[in-house]
DNA sequence: TTTT
DNA sequence: TTTT
C-alpha cells in the first residue's frame, strides 16, 4: 500500500537511562522509556488529577544511538519522531505475546535533546559537539558516510536560477 | 509533567468493519483495526518487499463514534490523530498483560474519512450527511451541545479591529 | 470540505518576548517569533551550514495567551502545534499583500513550554502554577469555565465497565 | 540550533494542476495549490460556515517531482509532510517581499496520493507502476540510485539475533 | 484483516 | 483554484 502513513510524535522524559545492546552483526538498538502524562481536573471532585503514560522507543539508526548513548540519561527532555511497531513473541509458556513499540529507523525518524542534562557528555559545550546536527535528526547520521546524508536544506547552486 | 506530547497520526486502511460497543453508563467505544504498510526494494535480492503493520485504535468521542459507526467499514481509507495508551489486564491464568492502543479521545483527537466506500451509508448522498462537518474533526461533537463546538476559525467579530 | 487537515508543529525558541495586544471586544492575541534551524555539512566545501527560519505564530487561545505572558520571554524554547493561515492585507500604497502565520485558536492547539526560564514568573515553583496543566495544551483553557475542558483523559467511571 | 522541529501536515485538494519547472542545473521543482478547509456552525446565526486555506508547496525531491508530474492532477487529494519556509524576494519596485511556502525536500518529506484520480496518469494501471513505493515517500527516490534508500524497515539480518 |  |  503505497499511500500510508505510520508517525508518533512523543515530547517527554526517560524514566531510566538508554539501554543499549548490540547484534552479531554490529548493528545496535537503543532503549528508551519515556513518559508523557497529562494533568485535568475532575469533573465531579474538582480534584487536580494526573495519569502518566510509559512509552518504550527503540532507535535502530546508528546516528541516533550513539546521540542517545552520549547525552540522554534517566530525566533527559527528548522529543521523538517515529512509527509504531509491534512485535510478536513467545513467552516462557509459550504462548503469543505482543510488545508495541516507537521505532526510529531510516529516514522519517528524529531526536531532539532538549535539556543539556547529558551526564558526563559535553553537551553545551563550545565547539566539542561534533555530533550537534546529528542529534537533531537522523538525516545525518554518524558513521554511515556513504549515504548522502549532507543535502542542503536549500541548495545556493540554485539561488542564480530561481524559476519562480 | 505540564510539557508532554503524546500524538500518533495514521493514514491507511480498516481491516475489517468498526467494533462499536456501549458501556453500562451509556458511553461507547469504536474499536477500529487500521493497516499501514511500507514497501522497499531487498539490498541484497533487490526483490520488491512489503511490511503491512497493524494497529489498534479506541474511538472514545462520541461524535467519532457516530461518524465510526455510520460511514467507516471494512476497506476504508482513513486519517485519524489520537495517542498511545497502553492497558494492563490480565489473562485468563492471571498473568499481566499489556495492550497498546491508538486512543482518540476528547480534544486533539480527529479522523477524516478519505473515501466515499461507506457500506450501506450515504456519505455522497445529497442533504443526508447531516454530521458532514462533524466527521472532519472531534471539535464539533455530535450529541455534545453543552459543549461550546461552535468556535469560528477565525472570528468575524474581530475583523473591525485586528490589532496587527 | 469535511477531510482536510492542517497542521503545523513548532519546536525552537523565541526571538523576542511574546507581543501582546487586545481587540476591542476584550480578545486578546499572542504574537511569537519562533526560530527553527538546520545545520548541515556543504556537499562540495565539506563545511558546516546553517539556516535559521522565523515563523510568526499568533496565538488567539485566552488560556494560551496567558501562558505566553507569564511564562514565556525571549530565548524561552517552545514546543508549538498550530495551523497555517495566510491573512490578505493592503500596504501604504494600496498593493495586496500576503502573511502566512502559524495560528493557535480553538482545540487542536498546543504549547509546551520547554524551559523554566519564565521572567518574573514561577514556572516551576510549589503549588504557585495553578495553571499548570493549562501551560500544556489549549484543551484546558483559563478563563473559558463554561466549556467542558475538565475532560478525564480516561474516565474512571468506565472501569468498572469496560467492553474490552 | 541543534535542537528544533519544522514540520507541515497538510491533507488537501489541488487547486490546480502541478507546475513543474526546471534549474539550470537539470534540479526541478513541483509547485502545488492545496486547499484545506474547515466548516462550523457560527455561535450567532446559527449557520453553517466555511473557510478555506490555500497553501503553497514547492517539491524539489526529485522523486516526488516525478510522482507529481506523472499523478497529480487539478482537484486531487493528498497528504503531504514538509517544512515552513519563507523566501525574500524583491517585487518590480523593488521592495522586499515574502513569501512563505512548505518545502517538500531531502529526507523529513513525504507525499502520499489519496485517489486514482491521475488525469492521463495509469496509477491504478496493472504492473506499470514502476514508482509505486516512491510515491509513498521521499525515502525511495527515483534516480538517486547512489543513495541507500533501499533499507528495509526491519532488517531480516537481524532476527536470529535480536537482543530484546 | 486492509490496500496497492 | 480544490473539495464536500
Amino acid at each position: 500500500m503505497a499511500g500510508s502513513v505510520n508517525k508518533v510524535i512523543l515530547l517527554g522524559n526517560l524514566g531510566r537511562d538508554p539501554e543499549i545492546r548490540s547484534f552479531s552483526n554490529g548493528n545496535r538498538v537503543a532503549n528508551l522509556q519515556i513518559a508523557t502524562s497529562e494533568t485535568w481536573r475532575d469533573r465531579n471532585s474538582g480534584e487536580r488529577r494526573e495519569k502518566t503514560e510509559w512509552h518504550s522507543v527503540a532507535i535502530f539508526s546508528e546516528g541516533l544511538v550513539k546521540v542517545a548513548e552520549q547525552y540522554l540519561r534517566k530525566g533527559s527532555k527528548v522529543y521523538i519522531e517515529g512509527q509504531l511497531q509491534t512485535r510478536k513473541w513467545q513467552d516462557q509458556s509459550g504462548q503469543d505475546r505482543y510488545s508495541t513499540e516507537v521505532v526510529l529507523q531510516g529516514f522519517n525518524a528524529s531526536l531532539v535533546m532538549l535539556d543539556g542534562r547529558s551526564g558526563g557528555g559535553d553537551f553545551n559545550g563550545g565547539g566539542g559537539f561534533g555530533g550537534g546536527s546529528n542529534a537533531g535528526s537522523s538525516n545525518n547520521e554518524l558513521g554511515k558516510s556513504s549515504v548522502g546524508f549532507d543535502y542542503a536544506p536549500f541548495d545556493d547552486d540554485l539561488d542564480d536560477d530561481v524559476p519562480f
